[in-house]
RNA sequence: CGGGACGUGGCGCAGCCUGGUAGCGCACCUGCUUUGGGAGCAGGGGGUCGGCGGUUCGAAUCCGCCCGUCCCGACCA
């Protein structure tokens, strides 16, 4: 490709409002350009990115047997209705209806399709296992589109869907994507570490999914390094704290006016947050339960979680205690269920249902006394029979490992794919069923396997970068080769590069011909936005016939003899 | 959905408070000079100031409503 001819939009400005590194140098090297929230066109180098990553994609499906076909996006709203989803999905899933007035939606994933599909044509054990896969546009109308390409309500994902006679059969399957995603990830040069998940709305039990480190990641893990265990931060289990933190010398009722926060307690009594007791009045959705529960609207009945005053309460881990969506309760909420305002509300007593995080088993806490005012001294748990006790608290940075003696370290990550099993989740209801050895119905026990393409890339460029620009691992560069001619209008220069140009294609060499008439300055500093691993310069010593090749990751740079080239690219590439 | 901010040539911004001829840098076009790290000089083109309504002799500027975008939170296969 002539870069004289290439749509390479490079700009020099950061986009108004980019926060993450990869956004703007996205933006700033001419891949992409936003058309509206979310909804990112993807230039020509853009684009090449995303097609060298999808093709990595489909040799290691394909090498484990995955089978690939196209699902449409438009979606009959049956489906879903099948499914559970068209109502448990609120404002996330596009609905339209067609001329007929027929609902539509736009799929966000596809179980519904492949459900449906397997409902039709798979029948017997003997044609399983199977496993199905596409790499397709997803819509989603996220509430909040951030961090440029990052989160997207229109997004390329590749989405994979497994379908066995057994759970052990699952399993099987299971790890043979695991084999397949490691290869995947290493070989698009990303550093991640695989976790485990949360299954959310695909339902299901088992899942993990695969983090790559990035500071720009919405998402938090910990994990451990002397055993290896990994969760994300939602779901990490608390290891239980080598000491518990020294309690108040005080008994009985104390006056603490104002001291309605934990932090204001802790100043008051000039004691540790650990010392005192958070209770948290939330209100508990009946009816609903899991994901996508609708909240408010129906009854909702009042309970009391309670965790130490240095511990944040894990929502999903409450969530799956109660089995049911719940929310915080509004200050008049908590006045009616235990007649005080938010502040001083304590366990002893009160008439709620009470979810105490296990580290509350131990240990002598300050509470809210229930009046307004006051703090209670000298509580333990033991003076609350009702509690039920469950691992509640958020893990963070420096916590005890759940499985070993470590330590947990925390890190931001982005999530660039995830793989859930889903057993029978959608072949139950949807009728996806095969007759199994004595002919009997069975449902197809099946699991799902998403990589989301431009979190990859976006991933590649938060790890390989500089203040220069992007530094592509070589796999997924938009090119290989950044051949830069230095002076268009010196014959000389110009011949060689020519020849190169030619050469190097010949060679099966991806290359990028920055042939334009401009300055020099311009080319170097486009070649190193763009980030293609190898930059071959020809320049002052084209008469000699020699080039200077720089390797873009370490900025080394050393001349070269034409006749050497071809040899030295191969090496540099790896290939 | 709650909180905050922003919207002015293609891009990045100033002007708005205190109403009175729409500005800067980059990019773009022409010419000449230049050519190893985003060149110089000269000339030039391009903007219903997000939209609608109001106040006013007069609105980019003040007021109201709406739309869009970004950030924090909620949410998040």
């Amino acid at each position: 490709m002539r870069a004289s001819q290439l749509l390479l939009p490079t700009v020099k400005e950061d986009p108004a409002g980019a926060e993450a590194v990869s956004h703007k140098l996205m933006v700033r090297a001419g891949l992409v350009r936003q058309l509206a929230a979310g909804i990112y066109v993807y230039l020509p180098a853009g684009w090449r990115v995303m097609r060298k990553i999808a093709a990595i994609i489909r040799e290691e499906m394909d090498a484990i047997g995955c089978q690939e076909m196209l699902m449409p996006v438009i979606n009959p709203a049956e489906i879903w209705q099948q499914s559970g989803r068209w109502d448990a999905i609120h404002e996330e899933l596009f609905r339209f209806k067609d001329r007929k007035g027929a609902d539509m939606a736009l799929a966000m994933t596809h179980e519904e399709v492949v459900t449906w599909l397997a409902a039709r044509e798979v029948h017997s054990y003997k044609q399983l296992p199977q496993t199905w896969y596409h790499i397709q546009t997803k819509e989603r109308d996220e509430a909040r589109p951030k961090s440029g390409i990052l989160r997207t309500r229109e997004f390329t994902m590749k989405d994979a869907y497994s379908l066995d006679v057994s759970l052990e059969a699952l399993q099987e399957s299971y790890r043979k994507q695991i084999g397949a995603y490691d290869r995947i990830y290493a070989r698009c040069g990303l550093d991640v570490l695989m976790v485990e998940g949360d299954s959310g709305m695909m339902g299901g039990s088992v899942s993990h999914e695969y983090m790559a480190y990035a500071d720009a990641g919405e998402d938090e893990i910990v994990s451990c390094r002397e055993c290896g265990y990994a969760a994300n931060v939602e779901l990490a289990r608390a290891g239980a704290d080598r000491e518990a933190p020294a309690a108040v010398e005080l008994e009985g009722e104390i006056l603490t006016p104002g001291a309605h926060t934990i932090a204001a307690v802790s100043a008051f009594f000039g004691a540790p947050e650990g010392a005192f007791i958070k209770a948290l009045v939330i209100m508990v959705e009946s009816g609903g339960s899991g994901a996508g529960a609708r909240s408010g609207g129906e009854a909702a009945t009042p309970a009391m979680v309670l965790l130490r005053g240095d511990h944040d309460l894990g929502e999903l881990k409450l969530r799956k205690v109660l089995g049911a969506e719940f929310r915080l309760a509004t200050a008049d909420e908590v006045v009616a269920a235990q007649g005080v305002a938010p502040g001083f509300v304590g366990p002893v007593p009160t008439p709620l249902p009470v979810y105490a995080d296990e580290e509350l088993r131990r240990g002598v806490y300050v509470a809210g006394a229930n009046k307004p005012d006051y703090h209670l001294a000298g509580v333990t748990l033991a003076q609350v029979p009702q509690a039920v006790f469950a691992d509640l608290r958020e893990a963070r940075s420096g916590d005890a490992c759940p499985q070993c003696d470590g330590e947990l370290q925390g890190a931001r990550v982005i999530e660039v794919g995830n793989i859930f099993q889903l057993g029978t989740k959608y072949s139950a209801p949807m009728g996806a069923t095969f007759l199994d050895e004595d002919g009997k119905a069975q449902d197809i026990v099946m699991g799902s396997y998403g990589i989301g393409l431009a979190r990859v890339a976006a991933a590649a460029v938060e790890q390989h970068h500089d203040a220069n620009g992007i530094a592509w691992p070589a796999a997924i560069a938009p090119f290989e080769v950044h051949l830069v001619l230095v002076r268009a209008s010196d014959e000389t220069q110009a011949a060689l590069a020519e020849e190169l140009y030619a050469e190097l294609a010949a060679e099966g060499f991806d290359v990028l011909f920055d042939d334009r008439d401009v300055s020099p300055g311009i080319k170097f500093k486009d070649a190193d936005l763009l980030g293609c691993p190898a930059q071959v310069v020809v320049g002052k010593r084209a008469a000699e016939d020699v080039v200077e090749l720089k390797e873009r990751a370490g900025g080394e740079r050393r001349d070269v003899p034409h006749a050497g080239l071809a040899a030295a690219l191969r090496e540099l590439l790896g290939r």
